[in-house]
RNA sequence: GCCGCCAUAGCUCAGUCGGUAGAGCGGCUGAUUUGUAAUCAGCAGGUCGGGAGUUCGAUUCUCUCUGGCGGCUCCA
């Protein structure tokens, strides 16, 4: 005669069942309808297999795809689905770990680099475990049993050794495939239909010299029909690619000759032109000075800044009159020779300097990526020295600026706050002073923020901006960096109202981060749709037949007149060519000027995104894009 | 930088089991003068990424270099 257990389900029912009977029997018959649904489980908070046979009283509830949980259930089953592909392609493969990540899940195994054929192998193996419904089988086995097991794989034993005396070694079966892990799995593969391997490759050891660990990268979904979805929403991302739609609108290119330099054509330049515009205004309203520094410095400067001890693998170099140079990698050096320059009065901070000067880095190889990942670069680039007390409304302010700006563009954007990291330069007090005061405002700032402990800069702490692009990865663009390194290290002083000389903080910022990839990143958000203020064609005239060209070449100019970016689509297409070209290239608004437009004086407009044309006199068009563009709306 | 893959016309791609290549779009020319997402015809355009090797012969096979793509690492 079992004992009886009262379980809590989630809706507040409870039912008495006896004890040791599989969770998921329970909630299957709590939601028949819901039940294939259903992954895994909690048991007081605890997540475990639907097998997991209930023992005691309590709070039990599904985990499904919906919860972070439950996918991470999904994601890490499907990692062993791979594993055992793998195993049993590979036979000498060892696995290592395969964890859920956010987009879904790797495996890392020790074994030769991966080919294609591999992969169609893996493939087909997995799908054949998931045909064949192979269940998900937990057992709990003794240390010297789990050692046994795993005697040819010194990573498990590994994690094996590093299990607590007391805590219970688990693996799982799946076919004739057992892991060791933790748990809790899927019942069985079939849950797994929706599994599909993203790519493979090596991945850097974490010390110098070992072997490489090779990775597959997958990602699962509970039906085939949500990561058809899913491939199809990847699909649609890679359309809006900024490498593809730079070519296509002819922004941008790269050449052989020049890896990771961008040749900006026209049309990008003119966009390039247009932040700057947007950022310059700014700045004067906000009491920034303008200023140019050498792109090449002497390496006594980089000595001086630490950029030659702790940037030099990044750092081109150049010798001229056999004196060692190198090109700046940020403009910093040059503020604080600026700064340094003659004595300073404390009555002249805050001293914002700015400065939009090309930066060359010497990125890895490997890691350059279009306009997102490059070797020369250009940011909106400012110093602000102030004095410990001006650093709390300073930031305030570029923190609004932040807003103001990511609003305009309609970009989503999070913060990022960086704190100490092990080795530092100066007093931990100021830190924490420094670090306080940073999270203190960006709680204000109600925008969504994570903080990343030890991943500062060795010289002072740092907020950084991220968006993401088309494909969800994350960029950082703007980043605000308190620094009380650099003055101390150029011996920087201002004189206080006290008489005495006092150390300048100073704060490194960029707001767009860099033209390069705030365009990169805001391509691929709007798609190529430009708002009008920043389209490199605003307006364009089709004339319908020859006799309407004078006067739509008349219209072109008057709209140029008003400062308008509009061009002239001669008759030697067909109109409805010359209105499909126009709305592949993205032009916010077309303007058609034929018979009954040349009698009154109108042109009927088409507006981007919009079916319907509207007739507009031509001095209406004028105002009305002109307006748009100069209050930089964001739809045509 | 590391691993894998890729490189054919301006672009997107096909093709050659080793006998030096095609299409569509784009460009140019001509005809058409067009009313809201492709008018028709003709022509031009390629040492098949660079170098080396194997071979009677290499765009095709091998090696190597360069560049790109996807990851890793790093980062604006």
């Amino acid at each position: 005669m079992t004992e009886g257990v009262d379980l809590l389900l989630p809706d507040g029912h409870t039912v008495r069942v006896p004890s040791g009977t599989p969770v998921g029997a329970v909630l299957r018959d709590w939601a028949p309808d819901r039940a294939s649904r259903f992954l895994a489980a909690l048991v007081e908070a605890r997540p475990v297999d639907l097998a997991f046979p209930v023992a005691g009283s309590g709070r039990i509830a599904p985990l499904t795809f919906d919860d972070r949980a439950g996918r991470d259930i999904l994601q890490h089953s499907s990692a062993h689905l791979v594993a055992k592909g793998v195993v049993e392609t590979i036979p000498s493969a060892r696995p290592t770990h395969g964890p859920p990540t956010d987009e879904g899940f790797y495996y890392d195994f020790d074994v030769r680099p991966f080919t294609p054929t591999d992969l169609d192998q893996i493939r087909a193996a997995m799908d054949r475990s998931i045909q064949a419904r192979e269940p998900f089988r937990r057992r709990e086995i003794s240390r010297a049993d789990a050692e046994r097991l795993f005697a040819e794989n010194r990573y498990k034993l590994g994690y094996i050794a590093d299990t607590p005396a007391g805590d219970a070694i688990s693996v799982y079966d799946t076919g004739a495939f057992t892991d060791l892990c933790r748990g809790p799995h899927v019942p069985d593969t079939s849950f797994l239909a929706g599994v599909h391997i993203l790519g493979f490759s090596a991945i850097t050891p974490e010390t110098e010299g070992a072997a490489a660990l090779q990775r597959i990268r997958g990602v699962g979904f509970p039906t085939k029909r949500e990561l058809d979805d899913y491939l199809k929403m990847r699909a649609e991302a890679a359309r809006r690619d900024h490498r593809t739609i730079g070519q296509q609108q002819e922004l941008f290119l790269f050449q052989d000759v020049a890896p990771g330099f961008p040749i900006w054509l026209p049309n990008g330049m003119l966009v390039v032109r247009e932040l700057e515009r947007y950022v310059t205004e700014h700045l004067r309203s906000a009491g920034y000075r303008e200023v140019r520094t050498p792109l090449m410095f002497h390496r006594s400067v980089y000595e001086r800044s630490g950029h030659w001890e702790h940037y030099r693998e990044n750092l081109f170099t150049s010798t001229v009159d056999d004196q060692e140079f190198a090109w700046k990698p940020m403009n910093c050096p040059g503020s604080m020779l600026i700064f340094g320059s003659r004595p300073r009065s404390y009555r002249e901070l805050p001293l914002r300097l700015a400065e939009f000067a090309p930066l060359h880095r010497l990125e890895a190889s490997g890691t350059l990526h279009g306009l997102m990942r490059v070797r020369e670069l250009v940011q909106d680039d400012a110093h602000i020295f102030v004095t410990e007390e001006q650093i709390e409304p300073e930031i305030r302010v570029l923190l609004d600026w932040v807003r103001s700006a990511f609003t305009t563009f309609r970009l989503r954007w999070s913060y990022e706050l960086s704190t100490r990291p092990p080795s530092f330069l100066g007093e931990a007090a100021d830190w924490d002073r420094a670090e306080a005061t940073l999270e203190k405002l960006l709680r204000e700032s109600g925008v969504e923020y994570r903080v990343s402990p030890g991943e500062g800069a060795f010289y002072g702490p740092k907020i950084d901006i991220h968006i993401r692009d088309s494909m969800n990865r994350p960029w950082q663009t703007g980043t605000i960096q308190l620094d009380y390194q650099l003055p101390r290290r150029f011996a920087l002083e201002y004189q206080g109202a006290d008489g005495q000389l006092h150390r300048p903080v100073v704060v490194h910022r960029t707001i767009l981060g860099t033209w390069e990839r705030f365009v990169g990143v805001f391509i691929e958000h709007c798609a190529g749709r430009w708002p009008p203020w920043l389209a490199p064609v605003q307006v364009r005239i089709l004339p319908v037949a020859e006799r309407h060209v004078d006067a739509a070449r008349g219209f072109v100019e008057e709209l140029q007149g008003a400062g308008l970016r509009a061009e002239l689509a001669g008759s030697e297409e067909s109109l409805p060519k010359r209105i499909r070209s126009a709305e592949l290239e993205r032009i916010p608004y077309v303007g058609v000027l034929g018979d009954r437009e040349a009698e009154s004086s109108t042109v009927s407009v088409r507006i981007r995104g919009t079916k319907e044309g509207r007739t507009l006199s031509r001095p209406e068009l004028i105002a009305y894009v002109a307006d748009r563009v100069r209050r930089r709306e964001y739809d045509p």
